[in-house]
DNA sequence: CCTGCCGGGCG
DNA sequence: CGCCCGGCAGG
């Protein structure tokens, strides 16, 4: 159950229903006091006149919640209670901002990095600070603690606070950051991107609702359900009784930009394509939101690649660097299967392709006649691969067991091999999407091809601009992907210098990447600008090739900013020339006024 | 335009 | 290496 399906989120069109069962949530008890449970079930009268979002939710809608404790609730059954959506906290439901919380309430704070539970002395409304009793240790004493209502949770995250609190600290870029650096540990990778780690200046800034959006995402609570709910709550009808949650999904304050600071501060690489230099409008969002889950996904097919092939020595080091690979752990050791569900109402109906599915809802529900996307109508279960560059890092064949050691035995940047890899990737790109366009393939590439990826399978979509697609569909038919014996074979093939010069001009330059995605397939947001192979030994491949036209557009990390200080040049003059730095007198950055 | 400086060439 | 310079990019 892990497709969010946001595929047609860029037309506007409505979404998928999703179930929402099994989300986290809180609901009041009779004791005046809140307590975490569990979506059960949702029970919607059905009077279609109230329909009037794609979620089949209304403000009749009652939700039957099964408590992970047995709180007394007067005369209901045990266990399980109903509630109207007005009742319950949770994500998508109400924000505990709105409670007002009765001392005695049992909540869970983070402090210092720890996760505590403690219970409400006090709620000061005013101020929206809670202080809050907190137990002691063994032998320490009871202590109280003051948090702000929004630090303050009703049920335990079931998280480690320590990656809570990382990844509050994180964003997208740096997720892509620690994935860039496990993908470095495949035998599919490069070194790339000394860059790609550093710099946390660099890094796009997050806000805090996309903080928290990211971190519900990230949670190991993050079902379909809860991903679901945000999506639709991303676009549902503005009727929708949806839209009381709204203002907190979307995050409505100012702060929720989740534009990247871009530009200047090198909106970051995440290489995944998926960070916007331009304004966050709710696809965006939507997006980025997709992105994240197809980087745990990725993450995953990383995962069980590697363990598949079993071969490299190198730790996975997944164990530790949250969530994210919590998942892919979590991933490995599910096998693919999936299985197409349709999401119909008192249907459910299962089947093996996306084919059925499809003509199922096409035959049984949706008549001929009906407009509507059929994608909306099922779901798949179990992992899913997306389409592209996961599924083609992860269908290849295993690696024969000599690359392992072929592909250590060089930088992968002096590696033909690799770079034919690389090639191969490019070229499977395009034999994909050629012919697609007048003459300009448009590419959309899982930046795996270049190592980099990580996040890959991003969405970016790269034009080709080096001519026309059949140029590429005469390449070579050789198998493109990394499992080609190592020494490899030369490169005599014609089609190499174009690919390379492809490749070159592609993610490694970022400016160039955004450069074409200005003018690349208008639904998806601009990919990322991509600082990735700022410091990779391609750069001097790179920038030869590009030093005309290719020249990224954005300052490279690669290049200094121009400095703003003064400069030999200036401080001395033409005339003493004699006085200036070496570097100066050599046209290479001051040394003398370097900024 | 001017200026900083990167990449690269030459000895 | 030291040195020089073409040329890009940004102002």
């Amino acid at each position: 159950m892990k497709k969010y399906f946001l595929n047609k989120m860029s037309t506007g069109k409505r979404l998928a229903k999703r179930s929402i069962i099994g989300m986290r949530v809180c609901a009041l008890a009779e004791d005046g006091f809140y307590y975490p449970g569990r979506i059960h079930a949702v029970k919607t009268p059905a009077s279609p006149k109230d329909n009037q979002n794609c979620i089949n939710l209304t403000p009749n809608t009652r939700y039957s919640v099964r408590f992970d404790s047995n709180p007394v609730f007067g005369s209901q059954r045990r266990g399980i209670y109903e509630f109207s959506c007005s009742e319950l906290i949770g994500d998508g439901f109400g924000s505990i901002i709105d409670v007002k919380l009765k001392p005695g309430q049992k909540v869970y704070i983070t402090h210092n990095g720890r996760e505590i539970s403690g219970v409400v002395i006090e709620h000061n409304v005013q101020v929206d600070e809670v202080n809050i009793q907190i137990q002691g240790a063994a032998n320490e004493a009871n202590f109280e603690l003051v948090k702000k209502l929004e630090e303050v949770r009703l049920s335990e995250s079931r998280r480690s606070p320590r990656l809570a609190d990382q990844e509050r600290s994180t964003d997208f870029a740096r997720l892509a950051d620690m994935a860039g650096d496990r993908r470095r540990t495949s035998s599919q990778s490069i070194d790339v991107p000394i860059q790609f780690t550093q710099n946390g200046s660099r890094k796009r800034r997050t806000s805090f609702s996309l903080d928290e959006r990211y971190y519900m995402l990230d949670s190991d609570e993050m079902d379909e359900c809860n991903a679901a709910l945000v999506l639709m709550s991303l676009s549902c009808s503005p009727n929708s009784p949806r839209q009381a949650f709204e203002g907190t999904l979307l995050g409505t304050s100012p702060g929720d930009s989740i534009q990247s600071s871009s530009g200047s501060s090198s909106p970051h690489l995440s290489d995944d394509g998926n960070v916007s230099s331009s304004s966050a409008s709710s696809s965006d969002k939507k997006y980025i939101i997709k992105q994240n889950h197809k980087l745990q996904i990725n993450q995953h097919n990383m995962s069980v690649d590697q363990a598949r092939r079993n071969q490299r020595t190198t730790s996975l080091s997944t164990s530790d660097e949250g969530i994210v690979m919590d998942y892919g752990e979590e991933m490995l050791r599910k096998r693919r299967t999936k299985i197409y569900k349709c999401t119909w109402k008192n249907c459910g109906s299962t089947f093996a392709t996306d084919e059925q599915v499809k003509s199922h809802v096409r035959n049984a529900h949706l008549g001929p006649k009906s407009n509507d996307d059929e994608d909306f109508y099922f779901t798949d279960l179990e992992d899913e691969t997306e389409t592209f560059g996961i599924d083609t890092m992860v269908s290849s064949p295993p690696l024969p067991p000599t690359l392992s050691h072929s592909d250590m035995a060089r930088p992968p940047h002096e590696d033909p091999e690799y770079q034919r890899q690389i090639v191969g990737n490019i070229r499977q790109g395009l034999l994909m999407t050629s012919g697609s366009n007048n003459g300009q393939a448009y590419m959309k590439t899982s930046l795996s091809f270049a190592g980099i990826n990580s996040v890959s399978n991003n969405n970016a979509w790269v034009q080709n601009n080096l001519g026309s697609p059949q140029k590429h569909v005469k390449l070579s038919p050789r198998p493109s992907t990394s499992y080609a014996p190592y020494p490899s074979t030369t490169y005599s093939t014609s089609n190499y210098p174009v690919l390379i010069q492809q490749y070159n001009s592609m993610p490694s330059s970022h400016g160039s990447i955004s450069k074409l995605s200005h003018s690349s397939p208008p639904q998806l947001p601009p990919p990322p600008q991509q600082n990735l192979l700022m410091h990779s030994p391609l750069k001097s491949i790179n920038q030869a090739n590009n030093s005309n036209k290719m020249r990224p557009q954005i300052v490279s990390p690669g290049r200094r900013t121009r400095g703003e200080n003064k400069k030999c040049r200036k401080v001395y003059g033409m005339d003493n020339r004699d006085s200036w730095c070496t570097q100066c007198k050599w046209k290479k950055a001051c040394s003398r006024f370097g900024d």
